[in-house]
DNA sequence: TCGATTCTTGGCGATATAGCCAAACGATGC
DNA sequence: GCATCGTTTGGCTATATCGCCAAGAATCGA
């Protein structure tokens, strides 16, 4: 109904688009994915990415920032879960995009 | 199961991001909730976001080449229609990561 | 054919993101 | 206290994105 130039409309759909935005990454994906079967630390998750520990890091900060997982220190180990497992929920969808693309 | 080095995996979770990304801007997610109603023209979703019609051109590329939206030229009018309603069941998801974070 | 309308594309500057390395931080153990 | 381990943060460069303006392409009416 409203436009977006209505502040109230463009807010809400930034904020929307800001939990999208912090998904939208490879890694990122995969991590959420990861995180699905169980938690992990951020070392176990740099194995299984391949890059630097730092760069990992801050993908987990982006995905923590917005909501999506939740972190847990440990000892020295910080443990990374799912917050909201809903997410996965988008797996499916995107498939069928990309198989209507063919 | 498989890492995120293995290239077959990287690949598939870059195009899944792909589709989220394509996805992740105001704008765009404001034209799928309109698209999800019916469908428009480039001219109508100007006036309702308010920005350059050339920056609405853009974003509505941005979603039909990820394969979200489609394209029907009719006369001088293109009219956009939304082409895997599944999209809009991630706004349910993405108002709980929201709230989850109030 | 001319002009008007609709949309797309190219190009630009400003801003944001991704990756690495290096340094800092906090907890543990000697 | 000091070294070590796991993680985060700062800083840097490279790359990508966003928005506008201007120009191009396509359609329609006069």
């Amino acid at each position: 109904m409203l436009p977006l130039t209505d502040l109230r409309t463009k807010a809400m759909f930034a904020s929307r688009a800001a939990v999208l935005k912090a998904m939208a990454h490879p890694s990122r994906l995969f991590i959420l994915d990861r995180l699905s079967q169980r938690e992990h630390c951020v070392q176990e998750l740099t194995e299984l990415i391949g890059a630097d520990i730092s760069t990992v890091s801050k993908h987990l900060a982006v995905l923590r920032n917005a909501g999506i997982v939740s972190d847990d220190k440990r000892g020295q180990q910080v443990w990374y879960s799912l917050r909201v497992p809903c997410v996965l929920r988008f797996f499916d969808c995107v498939e069928t995009v990309l198989q209507g693309r063919g």
